[in-house]
DNA sequence: CTGTTAAATTTAACGGTGTTAAATTAAAAT
DNA sequence: ATTTTAATTTAACACCGTTAAATTTAACAG
């Protein structure tokens, strides 16, 4: 039976998940759909396609359905949390943020762009405020998710001197041990960066 | 005469330039230094390592020396400056980006960070808002800088459809046209967004 | 059912990659 | 001068993306 361009990329999906962009390979992919690695080739002109495929797969789980504005909530509080679905979206899977912003071009990105911006005229902001804020919350996702599945190994840590560090960095320790005892979590610390982006109205 | 770490980054920053961090090869490399390539593993312990000590010399080039803040220049203004100069060290080099993002924990970026926070806090801002606001452009130029570089080839345009893509996205579109008929550059843009995250006191 | 065309995959191979182990040379120290 | 340590070379391994050509599978026309 032919293979299916769906089935291949969720077979890419789950070796991502399994061991990182580095462990998806065309040769263990293969393998994955009881097929030689030159079989590929047929469906993706080369891999660099086929990582830009995972990436559109990627957003369209989360953005599939469009799942609109609630009545209560505000639309400010509606392109918020666009970006929590952006992030989320990202989260799923092994190194998503790396792989999503290496896609260029991505029809999906562009869906939410339009949505986040149109959803912000219906504020008092002007065109280039929206674009604007959009533009920017949009890079600061990216970058954010990209640092988070940057996890530092052990070996990272070898050779270094907590105790210079501390000394030389007295606020960014008090602002982390902060973070820490009042309870507050990854996400939230995300949050509250979309809401200083999005505070302003002009 | 033995290689000298200093020497072997330098040259690996060459090669980076010339043809993106996938250029950057061991083989290459050791060409480059008239040497064979398992020689280098004297001096790194992998390829990551070597990376690493790349990024770190990115961010020294600029930050060599601190540039203390002008007299006339407020607190703010002097902050985001760190981050122009942020920008301006990752954009120096092919995929720098990329590169220093990849880069866990770098001295020079606390340093950065450190500096930054302390200069908020000159500021009506709390520890709490200066750390956030640091944070969120921080990442925010990182994700920025990612895509600025991450340039779309002719092929990532090949079985593209402008005309739809125009009608679906009428925003984007009405927002991509003002920024080039305005005569703002890629530069003003990235300074804008910083604006949005340093515009509020708490 | 047959012959033909097109789709899909396999086999074999190329040049390249990071990395390791062991032998070897160069420099430093005793 | 001899021993020890530093630095590099040689040779090889396992893996990678990719290409060309031969081959199989499926679809289609008469």
């Amino acid at each position: 039976m032919a293979l299916k361009k769906e089935l291949i990329i969720e077979e890419a999906l789950v070796l991502l998940n399994q061991s990182g962009i580095e462990g998806v390979t065309l040769r263990k992919l293969a393998k994955r759909l009881d097929v030689q690695a030159p079989a590929l080739y047929w469906h993706f002109k080369n891999k660099e396609v086929l990582i830009h495929e995972m990436a559109e797969a990627i957003l369209k789980k989360e953005f599939a359905e469009w799942q609109p504005k609630k009545q209560e909530e505000s639309w400010q509080a509606y392109v918020i949390s666009l970006f929590v679905r952006l992030r989320k979206a990202l989260l799923a899977y092994t190194d998503g943020g790396r792989v999503v912003a290496g896609a260029h071009l991505s029809l999906t990105m562009a869906d939410v762009t339009e949505e986040a911006i149109k959803s912000l005229l219906n504020t008092k902001r002007t065109l280039y405020t929206a674009r604007l804020q959009v533009l920017t919350a949009t890079h600061y996702t990216f970058g954010r998710v990209i640092e988070e599945q940057a996890h530092l190994t052990q070996e990272d840590m070898q050779g270094f001197h907590m105790e210079s560090f501390e000394k030389e960095h007295p606020y960014l320790i008090q602002g982390i041990k902060e973070y820490f005892s009042t309870g507050r979590t990854v996400d939230d610390l995300f949050n509250d960066g979309l809401n200083i982006i999005f505070a302003n109205e002009l």
